[in-house]
DNA sequence: AAAATAGTTGACTGAACGGTTAACTTGAGG
DNA sequence: CCTCAAGTTAACCGTTCAGTCAACTATTTT
């Protein structure tokens, strides 16, 4: 019944990468229709208010992203082995972005997360859900690694929120001293974290 | 000479506490100049721009703070205890601005920071070079505590970034969550990365 | 082909934005 | 006590903001 339409598809996309690229307050309406090649009457008709998009173009994003997530977590690699890619698919994937967009945009649930924290919360609310997400790959992983013994016991649940606190605060000071630099060899902290017995610890 | 004014101090107290307890984009500058009781022809006489009144209040904030870290990593305590205490201080002093202001505020630094580092070079920059300053007293804590033996030798350096990476992780955590609970407990992970043997390693 | 549905258009609103201005007031130094 | 620099005032500027709306078009169902 009546027409189809890919504007909100367009919409949810160009979102998430100016608001990602900028910021949540850097980023107007009118800019994300234009991107979009939509007029600003198709965005209301899609959406409430510009907050309800922000969340929208997240959810969507984390779906998209999530296959991904799942390969680099796949059962079949290692559990700690898990971990170390992840920390350097972190660092190529900031890598990349920051090659195509001229800086380092740090994690993009965290960046709105913190900006939007005491003023919106459905944002904040959509921001710690992601994160949550994100961190409940890393928990299984040492989980995993801890029935194997290739870890220590210890809370698995606490260890992964304290490592992914640790990745977010280096992908925020990346972000910060706009060097993509400062994510090399984030694996080696966060083994000591989870308490690993450090094998190639270079420096810290 | 012309007659004296505190409209300036005024503004950069209000301003900080303002962009601090909601965001930069988010406060405007009639707000500050209302709270601040000045008018805005007052404002641009003192400052060119919003942007450089962001600079300057977080330059002045630091200068105000500089004392209380002066004395958090006095030379007077035994290094490795410095960083426990001030571990201890992120806790009580978010624990009190949440009180305060309803909701937990973050690194103010890292916030503004993260916030404008695509958009505004100056203010990231100050960011910057304040996480900087305060990556230093780390850095000095752990220098002294390897030469005194109760830490391995390392990379003091590269160990006090990555500490003051995970303790600006976990208070980003903190106020997307919106919960100061996760600040408890942040010293156990800071020894475990600068390599410091566990004593009471409760659970990461 | 009529009717119902789904989506589009772009001009419009009023408030808020950062920033400017010229006239004015104040107070310390000579 | 006068001068003049330092600081204040409030109206004002053009722009941009998020959000609205009534008219319009394209597609599918009947």
């Amino acid at each position: 019944m009546g027409r189809t339409s890919d504007a909100k598809e367009k919409l949810l996309e160009v979102a998430f990468h100016l608001i990602w690229d900028s910021s949540y307050g850097g980023v107007s309406v009118d800019q994300i229709c234009e991107r979009a090649g939509v007029n600003k009457g198709s965005f209301y008709y899609y959406f409430g208010s510009k907050a309800d998009l922000a969340v929208a173009a997240y959810d969507e994003h984390w779906k998209q992203r999530q296959p991904e997530l799942d390969r680099l977590f796949s059962a079949q690699i290692p559990p700690l082995e898990r971990l170390t890619r992840w920390c350097e698919s972190a660092y190529e994937r900031q890598k990349e972005k920051a090659n195509k967009f001229g800086h380092v945009c740090g994690c993009p649930y965290a960046s709105i997360g913190v900006e939007v924290a005491t003023q919106d919360d459905k944002i904040r609310a959509k921001a710690e859900e992601l994160i949550a997400r994100g961190t409940k790959y890393v928990e299984t992983a040492i989980a995993e690694a801890q029935r194997e013994g290739s870890l220590p016991a210890g809370d698995a649940k606490q260890m992964a929120q304290q490592a992914y606190s640790f990745v977010l605060g280096a992908l925020l000071r990346a972000k910060i001293q706009n060097d993509v630099e400062v994510l090399r060899d984030l694996a080696p902290t966060v083994m000591a974290i989870i308490g690993a017995k450090s094998e190639t610890r270079v420096a810290a």
